[in-house]
DNA sequence: GTCTATAAGATGATAGAC
DNA sequence: GTCTATCATCTTATAGAC
């Protein structure tokens, strides 16, 4: 396994459960049953080592790609920080770009599939009468639940996402992994509001994205802003009145 | 004066007028008479000319930031996009940091008296009984205007602005320029809303600065989303929109 | 898998000629 | 004011040793 960025960390090994989740995109894929009969797990196996390689390398990639953007990060500040040399960074994502994209990737279907699952939930219990407030909740509290819950690191892909929707690289990422959630929140407000025009609930969406991404950016703003009144990583603040308040305006837009 | 980018282009003199608006910063500092007797100004004063060659290398690097961020755009691909020489960036910003800011600068000061202009007309029209939605038409009115009637530098302002406003260099200059409209902007917000908590309002503004910033920074995204229905570029869509929207919004967070 | 060595090119910046 | 020449440094990337 790597160095964990500073020389000779003792609890190095501890890393990866310390910023593990229990939704995790690679269980299962690597076929290898973490309980087995091993002896508290003295001896890794190859997969598992590589894996855990990957994750402290996405991880440290995540962070700074969220602070400084995909120009702002050189391989050097990647592999300085986690303790390794660049070469490797190439041996296992080839080059810078795709480094990148693994970082948006790893954690952009939980994300998906958590808000996808939580809507059609919500269709089925909604059943003939969806409202605007019920679907933004089932689009957004899942996603604020997993930063809350997850720890730094969704925090960090939170920003690194925010960053990435205000780019032009990354607007086709963007599209393709979170277009078909996208869409199917459209359709179920279209449900709910069935005498809009298309062109105003894509409008509605336009400001919900945008109050969103200014949440997970997380710039420290609004700290000073308010004098400290509220906080950038105040997540639980924000869940608690975005759907309200942008359902609210949707109702408004026609009235 | 400088080259245009293309090289030998003809009407590289129409350069500064094309993209000059009737509200500039820099008109009256000058001390030069425009009008004067001089037959279609043959000449230019030297202080006419380096303001002109300021004004294109701006607008160029104001332009490439916009797209990429301060750490995407090199001084060559700015010096480029004139048709100078890096060094002579240096020359008249002695260096990368410098230019940057100066391109923030440039119009910071114009949108904030506008702003601040119509926050205070709205408070005395208003008096006593100013409307949440009054407030909003004031603070983000005068700034669509110009965006829409200032042609492509104010857009590509406006795009550079938003980028800024996810970064953390950028975060103490917007703070440093921007804060005093905003504040004035709470201040109207609070007196509309005697019964709102101080954290509900800023995390109202919060929400409206998103869904303001998603829209200047025109990343094509709603296009593709809603199939052409929606333009990033139609700010008069968003105008029309933006402010009965989050002034419903704010009205729900206590009902 | 991890490292050393190394290359080729870009980058921000300076000194000085014209 | 504008350009040439030059610099040290950084950056991505490759080949090959261990």
């Amino acid at each position: 396994m790597l160095n964990s960025g500073v020389k000779d960390s003792p609890q190095s090994e501890l890393l990866a459960e310390e910023f593990g989740l229990a939704i995790s995109l690679d269980e299962g894929k690597l076929g290898v049953k973490s309980g087995d009969t091993a002896p508290k797990r003295l001896r890794r196996s190859k997969a598992e080592q590589r894996a855990e390689s990957l994750e402290q390398i996405l991880d440290a990639a995540e962070y700074l790609f969220s602070k400084n953007g995909f120009y702002g990060v050189t391989l050097r500040d990647v592999a300085l920080r986690v303790g390794i040399h660049t070469t490797l960074l190439h041996y296992y994502f080839d080059d810078k770009h795709h480094l990148f994209e693994a970082v948006f990737k790893r954690r952009a279907g939980v994300t998906c599939d958590r808000r996808m699952a939580a809507l059609e939930q919500y269709e089925k219990e909604a059943g003939d009468h969806p409202t605007v407030e019920g679907a933004l909740h089932a689009f957004l509290d899942p996603d604020f639940d997993l930063y809350i819950e997850g720890g730094e690191p969704w925090v960090n892909y939170a920003a690194f996402c925010a960053r990435v929707s205000h780019s032009h690289e990354g607007a086709a990422m963007m599209a393709a992994n979170f277009d078909p959630v996208v869409l199917k929140l459209i359709g179920i407000l279209k449900r709910a509001l069935p005498d809009y025009s298309d062109e105003d609930i894509f409008w509605g969406y336009h400001f919900i994205t945008g109050a969103l991404m200014n949440t997970l950016a997380r710039t420290g703003r609004i700290d000073r802003l308010s004098g400290g009144i509220c906080r950038s990583d105040d997540f639980p603040a924000v869940r608690e009145r975005i759907a309200k308040f942008m359902a609210a305006g949707f109702l408004a837009l026609k009235g």
